[in-house]
DNA sequence: AGCGAACATGAGAATCATTCTCAATCAGCG
DNA sequence: CGCTGATTGAGAATGATTCTCATGTTCGCT
């Protein structure tokens, strides 16, 4: 919904380098703190701004937290889902024709037009798994 | 992570029977209106404390517009997923052992244990297919 | 029935990510 | 170089959700 840019300025060029640079979904905050390290602040407003255009042109991705965060990476082109780690964030990019396939089918099949879906797999890492042996989980 | 309350009081019995009462998906703020106006007024806080411990327990389900809102609906036991229409909210519960199948599969593919996914299709149902005739959408 | 401790409620304050405001700055152009 | 409208950014505003804590309930116990 955001307006796109016209002009290229150093801002939108350093979130967009960064977000090549490193390859890892992060919050809007900590690419804004990211940049500030690097040298090449930019304001927060900004950053969302700019975030928020690249992600409406398609050039990176998105996903949501439980906790209602956003988080940004910039990914390859096309349209693809993601496993991600609950630990430590390690992204897997995955594509499955078979899941499009009965979106779109499903949905039509109860008559529902200009279809979208979100498709998301979190898990546990191998890595994380050893760190985190079995049942250790906090809850009940 | 909300804990489970030990006693039942009536505002938690008016916060889960207008659940089932009405079916559909509602925000929290919603809900706190509709009791309101129903004559059983809860708290605000307390409709999210039991809309909560409900959802942790499974009794009803949970999704995230777009806009970062929480919403919540009675629905069946067990897991599935849902088809939900952009337009008027109208949903369909849909289950998919395919999918699900998928899912495992692929995590475990990545070497990804404690799996959980999301899934969700939204669309246009066929009422308001009719009503928003084709490319009739307010965007460019 | 009468008490008291544990639990639940709710009004309002506090959080906190995200968005908005708008004066100062800058990119692109002639 | 000098314009002019797009862009920036510090700080205020927003808005859903959570927290605080004084007050109201519930329930076991006598
Ligand atoms: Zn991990
Ligand atoms: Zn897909
Ligand atoms: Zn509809
Ligand atoms: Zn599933």
């Amino acid at each position: 919904m955001g307006e796109k840019p016209r002009r290229l300025t150093r801002q939108q060029q350093a979130v967009s380098d960064i977000l090549d640079a490193r390859g890892d979904f992060r919050s809007a905050q900590e690419w804004h703190a990211a940049l500030k390290d690097d040298g090449s602040p930019v304001g927060l407003a900004t950053v969302y701004r700019t975030l928020q255009s690249l992600a409406d042109a398609g050039r990176i991705d998105v996903l949501r937290t439980a906790a209602g965060e956003s988080l940004y990476r910039a990914c390859s082109a096309g349209h693809h889902h993601h496993l991600v780690c609950r630990e430590c964030g390690r992204t897997v990019e995955i594509s499955a024709g078979e899941v499009e396939r009965w979106a779109v089918a499903t949905a039509t099949a109860y008559g529902f037009t200009a279809v979208d879906h979100t498709v998301e797999i979190v898990g546990c890492c191998a890595p994380c798994s050893v760190r985190t042996p079995e049942g250790a989980r906090e809850d009940a």
